[in-house]
DNA sequence: GTCTATACCCTGATAGAC
DNA sequence: GTCTATCAGGGTATAGAC
């Protein structure tokens, strides 16, 4: 008997568009409702799909955030890294273009913001992953501060590592006060006048 | 019949006692939870009751949040109050001594900053609470920098406005880099660094 | 790979005794 | 004012058919 051939790399492929329709899906409905707000059915539905079929990819509400989380941070980390070659490795500029860019996807910066709060505690499952990632990106910028500080640009009287909290720290902030009133708040320029206080 | 006198204002200030120690109970428990995470049983155990005593004092676990948070904007402002009538009236000072005092109470700059970020939904019953308070404290702080700028104390070449919404988003943003780190942050000190720069 | 049906737990809230 | 008992609703996850 003549097997039919199996389509195997287009069932791949199909296996993994639905994937990513799902990642879609419950990055939109975290960014809504934070992790402990958002339900299976909710992220279900919006991938047009049933719970057991959206469980069928992922095998708990958990795994599924941690796959959100780490497919955000790739996709970030690469328009970072394409904005900083643009720019000649001008870190402080960058960063205002990263501001600006944010200002265009509000659902994605609620997401972090409120699963960042949420993470907190101990118990949270994306607890160990924003702790690291601020490590990270902590380190990352000390680095580029310092030899910002050594080309000139920025001002020397205060240590990188001071500078690099500060900046994350107004970059939370004036997230917070913009989700909360976007027409009021005009997160790229507040954030652009921050950087100008840092300049030497 | 004689009856025994009613102990009128022993059980009024009994009943009292129970409400402040639920709400106590409620402050620590939404602090490590959040609004969502924490249950009601959660909150009843700490206070030493069963859910139905809990609810015999609140209504619904919405009516107790709300309290919680009246409860301690009270307390807080009476702290502000009596910090800058010692200061004579210097914000950039007596903020210091808010954010040293901040550093002392983790678990309520906890409940803020989680509920905070939780309210960001429109749905969520402290959601009207939190949008008021940003712009009654952002009211307040303009007309004292403004004042500070006049005397010379704050530089001027930049809006009260501006500056005012850079300070909370400075407050904020630290916050949550402490909570998460906070033998590495040292929350006060950097917050120090950030008023040196808006000095005149 | 997706569905229907359902088990099972958790949670907020109520009824009513004491 | 606090308890025991209980309900109704919603939530994650599983079983098993197609």
């Amino acid at each position: 008997m003549k097997q039919s051939p199996t389509p195997r790399r287009t069932q791949a492929e199909r296996t993994r568009a639905s994937r990513e329709k799902i990642i879609r899906s419950a990055t939109e409905t975290f960014a809504q409702k934070g992790f402990r707000g958002a339900k299976m059915a909710d992220i279900a539905k919006a991938a047009n799909l049933t719970e057991p079929g959206l469980l069928h990819h992922f095998p708990s509400k958990t795994h599924l955030l941690m796959e959100v989380l780490k497919e955000r941070d790739r996709i970030d980390s690469e328009r970072m890294r394409a904005t900083l070659q643009q720019n000649g490795n001008h870190l402080l500029e960058a960063s205002i273009e990263l501001v600006e860019h944010n200002q265009t996807v509000p659902g994605l910066v609620q997401l972090f913001n409120l699963l960042l709060a949420e993470s907190i505690s101990a118990d949270h499952p994306a607890h160990e992953f924003f702790i690291e990632r601020y490590q990270r990106e902590r380190e990352h910028w000390v680095q580029a501060i310092t030899q910002a500080q050594q080309n000139g640009e920025v001002r020397a009287d205060i240590s990188a590592e001071t500078l690099a909290i500060l900046t994350f720290a107004m970059m939370d902030g004036l997230q917070v006060q913009w989700l909360m009133e976007p027409e009021k708040i005009d997160m790229s320029e507040l954030y652009r006048v921050m950087m100008e206080m840092l300049r030497a």
